[in-house]
RNA sequence: UCCCAGAUAGCUCAGCGGUAGAGCAAGUGACUGUUAAUCACUGGGUCGCAGGUUCGAUCCCUGCUCUGGGAGCCA
């Protein structure tokens, strides 16, 4: 006997009359007194169930399958035939149901076949892939990571696995959680009383990576194309729907390039994915649509179809200045823009995402070259309608001057960057990239409000449980 | 980290200065194929923790913990 996933069963792929196996979990059983029980059987292939339909005639019906709760595992052998009820094309008439793992204590499985909070599911995260909503949220983040590797392995590039343990703390941006093997009840100290991290595993002080991309820069200028995708670490204190301690990162680098071809690249991939899932994952999305968020698939649709506007960060500020629209912090060129500039340019002023490009050099990272205004470095923000914020790339300092410069400016010690500054030194060239969070895309595509219900175990400040 | 809100049954919530309620879930029974079935009955709570006010606190006050929303930081 065949065992088939319900996504095959229910999809026909199976003759009328075949004989075959179902494997999964009840999601509920009804009973009738005409000597049938009907069971609700989801496996995670799909969002559907297969129902099983259960004859009284059965040895174990009275003794066992009577008593399946929610949760419980079978095996279910029978025959696909058409349904008789609406709601199903197809079902299994059963000639067995095999128990695999029953429920305990049925009162106190938190997964009821009822409406829970994301709030709830959180505590019981590892039970929460057994609603309709994290099955689905799993598949579709799934496919969405398959379709960025498949786009970018399609344009050529190259995937790159940078160090997840760094031990250069000069990455940039963001608080790191240290990695260490020193006795924290007994620290080893230096003659001066500091502590003694020559005496730790890597003989120098070690930390989780923020960002792949100073490390994937030096594989680009050899590779031309190539892109990291990992999990990165910050340990900031950020309490939002939008901040994860850990979480993962596309970050492409392209040689020979510039600021105009790295926002194209941005644009090509996010459209690319979109239209990967829509075609992909249409049942999944249909329930983000009814269930989650309504319009996430016109959403998506009109990403697909609409060219990106792109606009400067100085004619940005203008149009901030001159909205019909009292902000809460007032708009200058020099500032950095806050959220609810952000919602403005990409919602109300050209209503579809916006590439913002050419930001002050002062608010900006070491790293992202100067333009020739000496005023603004060509760096980007990608951003969208109902997200702000997705993606944030600039074009690299490629000339080892204007890149010392920076550091010194940063308070940086050019000596501590040796690495960075050689391929600077040996055949530097243009190059650019981005950094594009990976489950703020997995957000967007499904509607989910919280960042934290789109990763399978979410990492945050005080929460690090399962 | 700052501002705001919340914490009552397994879950979602109502309640009120006089000692606790509903729906769902669970258990039992009824029901000729059901669709988160329906109907009846049953069991289930130190009302987040610690103090205080009061004859009496789940309710009022203070502190703490945790959770959510907004902000900052960013991806």
């Amino acid at each position: 006997m065949a065992w088939v996933t319900v996504k095959d069963a229910l999809a026909g792929k199976y003759a009328e009359g075949t004989t075959i196996t179902a494997k999964g979990w009840v999601r509920t059983r009804r009973d009738s007194k005409a000597g049938i029980s009907f069971i609700q059987l989801n496996d995670g292939s799909c969002m559907g169930n297969l129902q099983i339909v259960a004859p009284a005639t059965l040895s174990n019906y009275a003794s066992e399958i009577q008593h399946l709760t929610s949760g419980c595992a079978i095996e279910a052998d029978g025959v696909l035939v058409r349904s008789q009820g609406q709601g199903q094309a197809f079902e299994i008439q059963a000639s067995a149901v095999r128990i695999v793992g029953l429920v305990d204590d049925p009162e106190t499985y938190p997964i009821q076949p009822k409406a829970h909070s994301y709030e709830f599911l959180r505590e019981v995260a590892h039970l929460r892939p057994r609603t309709n909503t994290f099955g689905a949220v799993t598949r579709v983040r799934h496919a969405i990571k398959q379709s960025i590797h498949r786009f970018l392995d399609s344009q050529g590039f190259c995937w790159v696995n940078t160090p997840i343990i760094t031990a250069s703390d000069c990455e940039g941006a963001g608080q790191l959680f240290r990695v260490s093997t020193l006795d924290l009840m007994n620290l080893p100290r230096t003659d001066s009383g500091k502590i003694d991290f020559s005496q730790d595993f890597f003989g120098k002080e070690a930390y989780l990576t923020v960002s792949g991309q100073l490390a994937v820069e030096a594989y680009c200028l050899a590779l031309s194309k190539v892109y990291t995708f990992g999990p990165t670490f910050r340990a900031e204190n950020s309490n939002t729907p939008r901040h994860l301690a850990e979480f993962w990162m596309i970050e492409p680098e392209i040689a020979f390039g510039d600021l105009n071809d790295d926002a194209s690249l941005a644009e090509a991939l996010l459209k690319a994915v979109f239209k990967d899932v829509l075609d992909r994952c249409a049942e999944d999305l249909r329930f983000f649509d009814e269930r989650v968020q309504k319009g996430v698939i016109a959403r998506l649709e009109q990403m697909v179809g609409s060219e990106f506007a792109r606009i400067d960060y100085g004619d940005a500020v203008i149009a901030l200045q001159n909205a019909n629209k009292v902000f809460e912090f007032p708009v200058h060129w020099g500032a950095d823009l806050q959220t609810e500039h952000e919602r403005y340019l990409t919602e109300e002023y050209v209503g579809r995402p916006v590439v913002v490009m050419n930001y002050p050099e002062q608010i900006k990272a070491f790293y992202m070259r100067l333009n020739d205004d000496g005023k603004t470095v060509a760096a980007m923000d990608v951003l969208a309608p109902g997200i702000g914020e997705i993606i944030g790339g600039s074009q690299r300092e490629e000339r080892i001057d204007r890149l010392d410069a920076r550091m010194v400016q940063f308070g940086l010690e050019p000596h501590a960057y040796e690495w960075y500054r050689d391929f600077r030194r040996y055949g530097s060239v243009p190059h650019a990239g981005f950094g594009l969070g990976f489950e703020r895309l997995v957000a967007y595509v499904t509607g989910m409000a919280n960042i934290r219900d789109v990763i399978p175990y979410p990492r945050t400040p005080g929460n690090a449980a399962f």
